[in-house]
DNA sequence: GTTTCGATCTCGCAA
DNA sequence: TTGCGAGGTCGAAAC
């Protein structure tokens, strides 16, 4: 990895055009050829940058770049398609190199699939008398995250979101028409399932007759003992 | 900014909890306060990070970690809400810091709102005798990218996206659907314009009677006179 | 302020 | 390899 502060301006021609005009900035070049431009502010998004795989050449700045001040050029290109960053560098206030090493990654917990876990496991929480039929229940366009009865034995497709929004009441929406064609599940309810909906998500559920539901995960989780043992 | 290179674990609880296992990564700091985590590879996304505005505090390890080689401990706040993130350092390879001053930012051209303005300017490119009705008509469910109408009079609703999937032929058949119940407008045929179409977003979007049409942004960028202003 | 939607999204998983 | 869905999404514009 090689870090370098820098006064530069940087260009990318690719998927669109960008251009940063001269400033004082982070060049940060990895051991895959990607860089990144990062300034001091904003969140963990670079500027600008240049994914994997790709190659970095420096180069001699041309006449014109030269005679404003440009003391070296970086051709950077992606490996696959025809994206290009160039960064021109005036002058460079730092540089240096360091051996990292390959990373064993990060382990993560708290996203959908333990929200689907916690709730299989505590489907009563929709109401008394539920019963989970199965998890990731498969139909012929995808997988219903879960599938349940009620306390009259009716069928449940149950979809599960973090944050809920319109895309995943299209989701149910499908499966539910799918589901209520087969005579064995039909009629089947549909509950939409998530720890925010929004407004116009939770609008077109009611409109079609699809029940919403807030989840607390941190108290789902507090009724769940395996959180603890963790980490 | 701040830049350390340092064998370090780190932890983040939050809206998840995640952990890295001790390996020797880049640390960045910014003058806002946040903290980013990056390995020798993967994309611009670090590790692990802390969003801005936070604050860093170093303090001394605890006995338990200073017995496994901790020397250092950062504990870094988001200011507002109350997720956290620690970093426990093993050994430094190298700190140094910089001043950066504020950046003037990104300039960008070729994203959406482009190719809207583009084709709302030169609508003809669809069809002799189109004319533009207006951008971002309004609807109970959401704005319609463009309306026209065609030579014959008819209107036309036009979904416009840099890269066209599935979600889009979704998104415009709603807008179909809800206003071609309104007498003032029905009937309404759809368009879904986009530089690059997705076999199966093409399929789907033909059984359901939608024309899809690519677009040149160069050329559409060609005929405008301001594209030449932008640099 | 909040909400909504695009993104050079990135990232991971599964068919 | 490609497609699909989630994200501690980020970021900007609209309301």
């Amino acid at each position: 990895m090689r870090l370098v502060i820098a006064q530069c301006s940087v260009d990318y021609e690719g998927r669109l055009r960008a251009h940063l005009p001269r400033a004082t900035r982070l060049l940060l070049v990895k051991a895959d050829g990607s860089v990144l431009v990062h300034s001091d502010g904003g969140s963990y998004k670079p500027l600008n940058w240049m994914s994997p795989p790709a190659v970095m050449r420096s180069v001699e700045p041309e006449e014109e770049d030269r005679t404003v001040g440009v003391t070296e050029v970086w051709q950077v290109a992606h490996q696959k398609s025809d994206d290009r960053l160039i960064v021109r560098i005036y002058n460079k206030l730092h540089d240096s190199s360091h051996e990292l090493g390959i990373d064993p990654g990060l382990i993560k917990d708290g996203v959908e699939a333990d929200l689907q876990r916690l709730l299989a496991e505590q489907i009563e929480t929709l109401g008394a008398g539920y019963s989970l039929v199965r998890r990731e229940y498969m139909t012929a366009i995808g997988p219903v995250d879960l599938l349940a009865r009620d306390s009259q034995g009716a069928t449940v497709a149950i979809e599960l979101k973090r944050r809920g929004d319109i895309d995943g009441v299209e989701q149910l929406t499908r499966y539910l028409e799918l589901m209520n064609r087969d005579p064995l599940l039909a009629p089947v309810r549909g509950i939409f399932a998530a720890q925010q909906i929004k407004p116009q998500a939770r609008t077109l559920a009611e409109d079609r007759g699809i029940e919403c539901r807030i989840l607390d995960y941190d108290a789902m989780r507090g009724v769940d003992d395996s959180a603890s043992r963790l980490f």
